[in-house]
DNA sequence: TGTACATCAGTGAACGCGCGTTCACTGATGTAC
DNA sequence: TGTACATCAGTGAACGCGCGTTCACTGATGTAC
Protein backbone atom coordinates (compact mmCIF):
# COMPACT_ATOMS: atom_id res chain seq x y z
CA UNK A 1 0.00 0.00 0.00
CA UNK A 2 1.80 2.91 -1.10
CA UNK A 3 1.97 6.38 0.74
CA UNK A 4 4.33 8.67 -1.29
CA UNK A 5 2.77 11.75 -2.95
CA UNK A 6 3.34 9.96 -6.68
CA UNK A 7 0.97 6.92 -5.18
CA UNK A 8 -1.92 9.40 -4.12
CA UNK A 9 -1.72 11.60 -7.20
CA UNK A 10 -2.20 7.89 -9.30
CA UNK A 11 -5.21 7.13 -6.52
CA UNK A 12 -6.90 10.35 -7.57
CA UNK A 13 -6.10 9.64 -11.18
CA UNK A 14 -7.63 6.24 -10.35
CA UNK A 15 -10.88 7.49 -8.61
CA UNK A 16 -11.51 9.89 -11.54
CA UNK A 17 -10.66 7.51 -14.09
CA UNK A 18 -13.01 4.93 -12.43
CA UNK A 19 -15.95 7.56 -11.82
CA UNK A 20 -15.71 9.08 -15.35
CA UNK A 21 -16.46 5.20 -16.92
CA UNK A 22 -19.32 4.77 -14.09
CA UNK A 23 -21.66 8.11 -14.62
CA UNK A 24 -21.39 7.34 -18.51
CA UNK A 25 -22.09 3.60 -18.05
CA UNK A 26 -24.81 3.79 -15.09
CA UNK A 27 -25.79 7.82 -14.54
CA UNK A 28 -24.25 10.40 -12.41
CA UNK A 29 -26.89 9.08 -9.77
CA UNK A 30 -25.38 6.09 -9.70
CA UNK A 31 -21.70 7.13 -8.37
CA UNK A 32 -21.44 5.69 -4.81
CA UNK A 33 -18.58 7.40 -2.75
CA UNK A 34 -18.31 3.48 -1.41
CA UNK A 35 -18.33 1.41 -4.34
CA UNK A 36 -16.04 4.15 -6.44
CA UNK A 37 -13.28 3.83 -3.43
CA UNK A 38 -13.41 -0.73 -3.79
CA UNK A 39 -13.14 -0.42 -7.47
CA UNK A 40 -10.29 1.80 -6.81
CA UNK A 41 -8.63 -0.45 -4.72
CA UNK A 42 -9.41 2.10 -1.33
CA UNK A 43 -11.61 2.32 1.36
CA UNK A 44 -14.21 4.79 1.39
CA UNK A 45 -12.46 7.07 4.21
CA UNK A 46 -9.77 7.63 2.24
CA UNK A 47 -12.32 9.42 -0.33
CA UNK A 48 -12.24 12.63 1.11
CA UNK A 49 -8.48 13.39 1.48
CA UNK A 50 -8.81 13.45 -2.39
CA UNK A 51 -12.19 15.35 -2.71
CA UNK A 52 -14.29 17.57 -0.54
CA UNK A 53 -17.42 15.83 -1.53
CA UNK A 54 -19.74 13.29 -3.50
CA UNK A 55 -20.73 16.42 -5.15
CA UNK A 56 -17.30 17.89 -6.25
CA UNK A 57 -16.08 14.71 -7.19
CA UNK A 58 -19.46 14.73 -9.57
CA UNK A 59 -18.43 17.58 -11.69
CA UNK A 60 -14.52 17.09 -11.74
CA UNK A 61 -15.83 13.21 -13.24
CA UNK A 62 -18.17 14.65 -15.49
CA UNK A 63 -15.39 17.15 -17.10
CA UNK A 64 -13.30 14.28 -17.41
CA UNK A 65 -15.75 12.19 -19.12
CA UNK A 66 -16.78 15.00 -21.38
CA UNK A 67 -12.71 15.78 -22.37
CA UNK A 68 -12.47 11.82 -22.86
CA UNK A 69 -15.21 11.13 -24.59
CA UNK A 70 -16.94 13.66 -26.81
CA UNK A 71 -13.60 15.85 -27.06
CA UNK A 72 -10.79 13.05 -27.82
CA UNK A 73 -13.79 11.84 -30.75
CA UNK A 74 -14.10 15.78 -31.52
CA UNK A 75 -10.62 16.48 -32.02
CA UNK A 76 -9.31 13.29 -33.73
CA UNK A 77 -12.42 14.32 -36.32
CA UNK A 78 -10.96 17.67 -36.68
CA UNK A 79 -7.66 16.99 -37.58
CA UNK A 80 -7.64 18.47 -41.48
CA UNK A 81 -4.74 15.61 -42.41
CA UNK A 82 -7.28 12.60 -41.40
CA UNK A 83 -8.22 10.61 -44.68
CA UNK A 84 -12.53 10.64 -44.29
CA UNK A 85 -12.66 13.74 -42.26
CA UNK A 86 -16.27 14.11 -41.47
CA UNK A 87 -17.65 10.47 -42.86
CA UNK A 88 -14.55 9.02 -40.88
CA UNK A 89 -15.75 10.57 -37.42
CA UNK A 90 -19.59 10.20 -38.05
CA UNK A 91 -18.54 6.22 -38.97
CA UNK A 92 -16.24 6.00 -35.61
CA UNK A 93 -19.24 7.96 -33.35
CA UNK A 94 -21.93 5.93 -34.85
CA UNK A 95 -20.24 2.70 -34.77
CA UNK A 96 -21.20 -0.20 -33.22
CA UNK A 97 -17.88 -0.12 -30.99
CA UNK A 98 -18.94 3.36 -29.56
CA UNK A 99 -22.72 1.82 -28.67
CA UNK A 100 -21.38 -0.88 -26.74
CA UNK A 101 -18.87 0.68 -24.66
CA UNK A 102 -20.56 3.61 -23.14
CA UNK A 103 -17.85 4.02 -20.44
CA UNK A 104 -15.08 5.40 -22.92
CA UNK A 105 -17.50 7.18 -25.54
CA UNK A 106 -19.45 10.20 -25.76
CA UNK A 107 -20.71 11.85 -22.30
CA UNK A 108 -23.47 13.92 -24.14
CA UNK A 109 -24.91 10.88 -25.63
CA UNK A 110 -24.42 9.20 -22.19
CA UNK A 111 -25.86 11.85 -20.30
CA UNK A 112 -27.93 13.92 -22.21
CA UNK A 113 -31.18 13.38 -19.70
CA UNK A 114 -29.01 13.75 -16.40
CA UNK A 115 -27.68 16.56 -17.25
CA UNK A 116 -30.57 18.95 -17.19
CA UNK A 117 -31.50 17.55 -13.64
CA UNK A 118 -28.22 17.95 -12.54
CA UNK A 119 -26.34 20.92 -10.32
CA UNK A 120 -25.20 23.96 -12.60
CA UNK A 121 -21.57 23.03 -12.45
CA UNK A 122 -22.23 19.69 -14.12
CA UNK A 123 -24.90 21.62 -16.54
CA UNK A 124 -22.95 24.20 -17.51
CA UNK A 125 -19.89 21.47 -18.32
CA UNK A 126 -22.15 19.91 -20.48
CA UNK A 127 -23.45 22.81 -22.26
CA UNK A 128 -19.75 24.44 -23.30
CA UNK A 129 -18.95 20.36 -24.29
CA UNK A 130 -22.55 20.56 -27.28
CA UNK A 131 -21.13 23.90 -28.27
CA UNK A 132 -17.82 22.34 -29.07
CA UNK A 133 -19.26 19.72 -30.83
CA UNK A 134 -21.60 22.10 -33.22
CA UNK A 135 -18.37 23.84 -33.44
CA UNK A 136 -16.48 20.97 -34.65
CA UNK A 137 -19.35 19.89 -37.00
CA UNK A 138 -19.70 22.94 -38.40
CA UNK A 139 -16.27 23.21 -39.53
CA UNK A 140 -16.48 19.74 -40.84
CA UNK A 141 -19.41 20.93 -42.70
CA UNK A 142 -17.50 22.36 -44.83
CA UNK A 143 -18.62 26.03 -43.86
CA UNK A 144 -22.56 24.97 -43.79
CA UNK A 145 -24.45 27.22 -41.15
CA UNK A 146 -24.76 26.66 -37.44
CA UNK A 147 -27.99 25.19 -38.21
CA UNK A 148 -27.39 22.68 -40.10
CA UNK A 149 -24.67 21.69 -37.58
CA UNK A 150 -26.78 21.60 -34.68
CA UNK A 151 -29.11 19.30 -36.54
CA UNK A 152 -26.20 16.74 -37.39
CA UNK A 153 -25.23 17.48 -33.46
CA UNK A 154 -29.23 16.30 -32.99
CA UNK A 155 -29.36 12.98 -34.70
CA UNK A 156 -25.17 12.31 -34.22
CA UNK A 157 -26.64 12.49 -30.16
CA UNK A 158 -30.05 11.05 -30.85
CA UNK A 159 -29.09 8.06 -32.70
CA UNK A 160 -26.45 7.32 -30.35
CA UNK A 161 -28.56 7.33 -27.07
CA UNK A 162 -31.48 5.50 -29.22
CA UNK A 163 -29.50 2.77 -30.55
CA UNK A 164 -28.48 1.49 -26.71
CA UNK A 165 -32.32 1.51 -26.10
CA UNK A 166 -33.03 -1.56 -28.15
CA UNK A 167 -32.52 -4.98 -27.17
CA UNK A 168 -32.26 -5.96 -30.73
CA UNK A 169 -28.84 -6.05 -32.02
CA UNK A 170 -30.65 -5.77 -35.56
CA UNK A 171 -32.57 -2.82 -34.87
CA UNK A 172 -29.95 -1.21 -32.86
CA UNK A 173 -27.65 -1.43 -36.10
CA UNK A 174 -30.52 -0.04 -38.16
CA UNK A 175 -30.96 3.06 -36.46
CA UNK A 176 -26.93 3.68 -35.93
CA UNK A 177 -27.21 3.00 -40.05
CA UNK A 178 -29.92 5.51 -40.95
CA UNK A 179 -28.51 8.35 -38.57
CA UNK A 180 -25.19 7.95 -40.42
CA UNK A 181 -26.57 7.88 -43.68
CA UNK A 182 -28.78 11.18 -42.76
CA UNK A 183 -25.49 13.40 -41.33
CA UNK A 184 -23.16 12.24 -44.13
CA UNK A 185 -25.17 13.19 -46.93
CA UNK A 186 -25.82 16.48 -45.36
CA UNK A 187 -22.01 16.72 -46.86
CA UNK A 188 -22.36 15.83 -50.33
CA UNK A 189 -25.57 17.62 -50.81
CA UNK A 190 -23.65 20.78 -49.17
CA UNK A 191 -19.92 20.76 -50.90
CA UNK B 1 -60.37 10.92 3.50
CA UNK B 2 -62.61 9.13 1.19
CA UNK B 3 -62.47 5.20 1.75
CA UNK B 4 -64.36 4.23 -0.44
CA UNK B 5 -63.80 1.93 -3.70
CA UNK B 6 -64.28 4.97 -5.76
CA UNK B 7 -62.05 6.76 -3.78
CA UNK B 8 -59.53 3.88 -4.02
CA UNK B 9 -59.47 3.69 -7.91
CA UNK B 10 -58.91 8.15 -8.42
CA UNK B 11 -56.46 7.62 -5.02
CA UNK B 12 -54.54 4.98 -7.82
CA UNK B 13 -54.79 7.39 -10.49
CA UNK B 14 -53.68 10.39 -8.61
CA UNK B 15 -50.36 7.85 -7.84
CA UNK B 16 -49.82 7.14 -11.30
CA UNK B 17 -50.04 10.40 -12.39
CA UNK B 18 -48.44 11.96 -10.02
CA UNK B 19 -45.74 9.23 -11.04
CA UNK B 20 -45.85 9.45 -14.66
CA UNK B 21 -44.75 13.66 -14.37
CA UNK B 22 -42.32 12.64 -11.71
CA UNK B 23 -40.23 10.40 -13.53
CA UNK B 24 -40.42 12.92 -17.03
CA UNK B 25 -39.11 15.94 -15.03
CA UNK B 26 -35.71 14.36 -12.89
CA UNK B 27 -35.66 10.97 -14.18
CA UNK B 28 -36.50 7.30 -13.16
CA UNK B 29 -34.42 7.18 -9.87
CA UNK B 30 -35.74 10.15 -8.46
CA UNK B 31 -39.17 8.68 -7.91
CA UNK B 32 -39.64 8.14 -4.07
CA UNK B 33 -42.62 6.08 -2.57
CA UNK B 34 -42.84 8.25 0.66
CA UNK B 35 -42.66 11.84 -1.40
CA UNK B 36 -44.70 10.53 -4.34
CA UNK B 37 -47.15 9.39 -1.76
CA UNK B 38 -47.33 12.68 -0.06
CA UNK B 39 -47.97 14.85 -3.57
CA UNK B 40 -50.94 12.55 -3.88
CA UNK B 41 -51.80 13.43 -1.04
CA UNK B 42 -51.74 10.23 1.07
CA UNK B 43 -49.17 8.78 3.98
CA UNK B 44 -46.48 6.48 2.75
CA UNK B 45 -47.71 3.31 4.11
CA UNK B 46 -50.90 3.26 1.83
CA UNK B 47 -49.07 2.55 -1.15
CA UNK B 48 -48.77 -1.05 -0.67
CA UNK B 49 -52.33 -1.35 -1.09
CA UNK B 50 -52.23 -0.31 -4.66
CA UNK B 51 -48.49 -1.57 -5.99
CA UNK B 52 -46.76 -4.48 -4.61
CA UNK B 53 -43.17 -2.89 -4.60
CA UNK B 54 -41.69 0.80 -5.83
CA UNK B 55 -39.94 -1.23 -8.86
CA UNK B 56 -43.49 -2.38 -10.13
CA UNK B 57 -44.96 1.30 -10.06
CA UNK B 58 -42.21 2.22 -12.06
CA UNK B 59 -42.89 0.13 -14.99
CA UNK B 60 -46.19 1.17 -14.88
CA UNK B 61 -45.49 5.21 -14.25
CA UNK B 62 -42.95 4.31 -17.26
CA UNK B 63 -46.21 2.81 -19.45
CA UNK B 64 -48.64 5.53 -18.44
CA UNK B 65 -45.48 8.46 -19.29
CA UNK B 66 -45.34 6.68 -22.78
CA UNK B 67 -48.74 6.03 -23.37
CA UNK B 68 -49.54 10.33 -22.31
CA UNK B 69 -46.23 11.57 -23.69
CA UNK B 70 -45.12 9.73 -26.93
CA UNK B 71 -48.47 8.14 -27.45
CA UNK B 72 -50.73 11.36 -27.62
CA UNK B 73 -48.20 13.40 -29.62
CA UNK B 74 -48.04 10.08 -32.10
CA UNK B 75 -51.61 9.84 -32.02
CA UNK B 76 -52.37 13.56 -33.15
CA UNK B 77 -49.49 13.73 -35.63
CA UNK B 78 -51.26 10.46 -37.65
CA UNK B 79 -54.54 11.95 -37.79
CA UNK B 80 -55.31 12.13 -41.34
CA UNK B 81 -57.71 15.01 -41.04
CA UNK B 82 -54.76 17.08 -39.68
CA UNK B 83 -54.32 20.81 -41.23
CA UNK B 84 -50.80 20.35 -40.96
CA UNK B 85 -49.84 16.43 -40.68
CA UNK B 86 -46.33 16.20 -40.26
CA UNK B 87 -44.90 19.68 -39.89
CA UNK B 88 -47.84 20.42 -37.37
CA UNK B 89 -46.15 17.34 -35.19
CA UNK B 90 -42.51 18.47 -35.79
CA UNK B 91 -43.75 21.59 -34.61
CA UNK B 92 -45.47 20.88 -31.54
CA UNK B 93 -42.80 17.98 -30.51
CA UNK B 94 -40.04 20.39 -31.12
CA UNK B 95 -41.69 23.74 -29.55
CA UNK B 96 -40.77 25.64 -26.35
CA UNK B 97 -43.86 24.30 -24.67
CA UNK B 98 -42.55 20.54 -24.90
CA UNK B 99 -39.53 21.56 -24.00
CA UNK B 100 -40.46 23.47 -20.82
CA UNK B 101 -43.06 20.93 -19.67
CA UNK B 102 -41.21 17.58 -19.41
CA UNK B 103 -43.46 15.93 -17.25
CA UNK B 104 -46.05 16.51 -19.78
CA UNK B 105 -43.95 15.50 -22.43
CA UNK B 106 -42.61 13.11 -24.75
CA UNK B 107 -40.75 10.02 -22.18
CA UNK B 108 -38.66 8.83 -24.93
CA UNK B 109 -37.00 12.31 -25.12
CA UNK B 110 -37.04 12.73 -21.44
CA UNK B 111 -35.89 8.93 -20.85
CA UNK B 112 -33.77 7.93 -23.42
CA UNK B 113 -30.61 7.71 -20.94
CA UNK B 114 -32.41 6.28 -18.30
CA UNK B 115 -33.79 3.33 -20.22
CA UNK B 116 -30.52 1.47 -21.42
CA UNK B 117 -29.94 1.50 -17.21
CA UNK B 118 -33.31 0.59 -16.74
CA UNK B 119 -35.14 -3.28 -15.76
CA UNK B 120 -36.43 -5.18 -18.71
CA UNK B 121 -40.01 -4.38 -17.87
CA UNK B 122 -38.94 -0.25 -18.64
CA UNK B 123 -37.02 -1.19 -21.05
CA UNK B 124 -39.24 -3.03 -23.38
CA UNK B 125 -41.69 -0.54 -22.35
CA UNK B 126 -39.43 2.28 -23.99
CA UNK B 127 -38.69 0.36 -26.90
CA UNK B 128 -42.06 -0.66 -28.12
CA UNK B 129 -42.61 3.07 -28.02
CA UNK B 130 -39.76 4.02 -30.47
CA UNK B 131 -40.73 1.47 -32.47
CA UNK B 132 -43.98 3.01 -32.38
CA UNK B 133 -42.77 6.26 -33.22
CA UNK B 134 -40.71 5.63 -36.43
CA UNK B 135 -43.86 3.89 -37.65
CA UNK B 136 -45.74 6.97 -37.07
CA UNK B 137 -43.38 9.32 -38.56
CA UNK B 138 -42.60 6.86 -41.81
CA UNK B 139 -46.42 7.05 -42.49
CA UNK B 140 -46.02 11.23 -42.33
CA UNK B 141 -42.87 11.28 -44.65
CA UNK B 142 -45.21 9.77 -47.13
CA UNK B 143 -43.91 5.99 -47.45
CA UNK B 144 -40.34 7.20 -47.24
CA UNK B 145 -37.84 4.55 -46.28
CA UNK B 146 -37.78 3.16 -42.94
CA UNK B 147 -34.29 4.39 -42.38
CA UNK B 148 -35.06 8.45 -43.09
CA UNK B 149 -37.55 7.60 -40.12
CA UNK B 150 -35.35 6.34 -38.03
CA UNK B 151 -33.11 9.23 -38.65
CA UNK B 152 -36.17 11.40 -38.02
CA UNK B 153 -36.94 10.27 -35.09
CA UNK B 154 -32.72 10.49 -33.88
CA UNK B 155 -33.14 14.29 -34.40
CA UNK B 156 -36.35 15.03 -33.30
CA UNK B 157 -35.63 13.23 -29.63
CA UNK B 158 -31.81 14.19 -29.63
CA UNK B 159 -33.05 17.90 -30.43
CA UNK B 160 -35.18 17.78 -27.75
CA UNK B 161 -33.19 16.25 -25.06
CA UNK B 162 -30.10 18.87 -26.09
CA UNK B 163 -32.59 21.95 -26.11
CA UNK B 164 -33.17 20.89 -22.51
CA UNK B 165 -29.31 21.39 -21.61
CA UNK B 166 -28.93 25.08 -22.72
CA UNK B 167 -29.20 27.42 -19.85
CA UNK B 168 -29.13 30.37 -22.18
CA UNK B 169 -32.76 30.44 -23.84
CA UNK B 170 -31.56 31.88 -27.10
CA UNK B 171 -29.12 28.72 -28.26
CA UNK B 172 -31.68 26.14 -26.95
CA UNK B 173 -34.42 27.87 -29.14
CA UNK B 174 -31.71 27.44 -32.16
CA UNK B 175 -31.17 23.70 -31.72
CA UNK B 176 -35.01 23.36 -32.11
CA UNK B 177 -35.38 25.20 -35.10
CA UNK B 178 -32.76 23.55 -36.58
CA UNK B 179 -34.28 20.54 -35.91
CA UNK B 180 -37.48 21.59 -37.21
CA UNK B 181 -35.99 23.02 -40.34
CA UNK B 182 -34.40 19.91 -41.56
CA UNK B 183 -36.74 17.45 -40.13
CA UNK B 184 -39.52 19.41 -42.06
CA UNK B 185 -36.94 19.32 -45.41
CA UNK B 186 -36.87 15.24 -45.41
CA UNK B 187 -40.37 15.69 -46.31
CA UNK B 188 -40.05 17.94 -48.77
CA UNK B 189 -37.25 16.39 -50.98
CA UNK B 190 -39.43 13.26 -50.67
CA UNK B 191 -43.05 14.41 -51.90
C1' DT C 1 25.36 7.83 5.01
C1' DG C 2 22.47 6.94 9.11
C1' DT C 3 19.10 8.05 12.59
C1' DA C 4 14.83 10.72 14.72
C1' DC C 5 10.72 12.60 13.77
C1' DA C 6 6.90 15.31 11.57
C1' DT C 7 3.83 14.55 7.85
C1' DC C 8 0.18 12.57 5.79
C1' DA C 9 -2.13 8.57 2.61
C1' DG C 10 -4.99 5.29 3.72
C1' DT C 11 -7.92 2.48 7.33
C1' DG C 12 -12.18 1.14 9.41
C1' DA C 13 -15.57 2.03 13.12
C1' DA C 14 -19.14 5.16 13.90
C1' DC C 15 -22.62 8.88 12.94
C1' DG C 16 -27.23 10.58 11.22
C1' DC C 17 -30.32 10.27 7.50
C1' DG C 18 -33.62 8.88 4.08
C1' DC C 19 -35.03 5.05 1.81
C1' DG C 20 -38.35 0.85 0.74
C1' DT C 21 -41.07 -2.06 3.23
C1' DT C 22 -44.04 -4.16 7.12
C1' DC C 23 -47.67 -4.19 10.30
C1' DA C 24 -51.02 -3.37 14.04
C1' DC C 25 -54.39 -0.20 14.09
C1' DT C 26 -58.57 3.19 12.91
C1' DG C 27 -62.66 4.35 11.18
C1' DA C 28 -65.53 4.96 6.93
C1' DT C 29 -68.00 1.89 3.69
C1' DG C 30 -71.30 -1.06 2.14
C1' DT C 31 -73.74 -5.35 2.84
C1' DA C 32 -76.87 -8.74 5.35
C1' DC C 33 -80.79 -8.93 7.97
C1' DT D 1 -85.87 1.93 6.01
C1' DG D 2 -82.88 0.97 10.03
C1' DT D 3 -79.35 -1.50 12.56
C1' DA D 4 -75.05 -4.78 13.20
C1' DC D 5 -70.99 -6.09 11.40
C1' DA D 6 -67.28 -7.62 8.08
C1' DT D 7 -64.37 -5.36 4.87
C1' DC D 8 -60.74 -2.67 3.69
C1' DA D 9 -58.53 2.30 2.40
C1' DG D 10 -55.59 4.81 4.68
C1' DT D 11 -52.47 5.85 9.04
C1' DG D 12 -48.11 6.19 11.31
C1' DA D 13 -44.61 3.83 14.15
C1' DA D 14 -41.03 0.70 13.37
C1' DC D 15 -37.61 -2.25 10.78
C1' DG D 16 -33.12 -3.03 8.31
C1' DC D 17 -30.17 -1.12 4.97
C1' DG D 18 -26.99 1.62 2.30
C1' DC D 19 -25.65 6.05 1.82
C1' DG D 20 -22.33 10.36 2.51
C1' DT D 21 -19.51 11.98 5.89
C1' DT D 22 -16.38 12.23 10.18
C1' DC D 23 -12.60 10.95 12.91
C1' DA D 24 -9.12 8.66 15.83
C1' DC D 25 -5.76 5.84 14.39
C1' DT D 26 -1.64 3.33 11.73
C1' DG D 27 2.38 3.06 9.49
C1' DA D 28 5.09 4.37 5.28
C1' DT D 29 7.37 8.56 3.55
C1' DG D 30 10.66 11.93 3.26
C1' DT D 31 13.12 15.56 5.60
C1' DA D 32 16.31 17.65 9.19
C1' DC D 33 20.36 16.81 11.48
Amino acid sequence: LGHSQVDKAASRERILAEASGQIRREGLESLSVGKLMGKAGLTHGGFYGHFPSREALLAEALARALADGSGDARRAAARQDRPAGLAGFVRSYLSRAHRDAPEAGCAIAALVCDAGRASEPCRAAMEDQVEGMIDSLQRQLGGADEAEAMAAVATLVGALALSRVFTDEKRSDAMLRAAREQVTAMRTSET
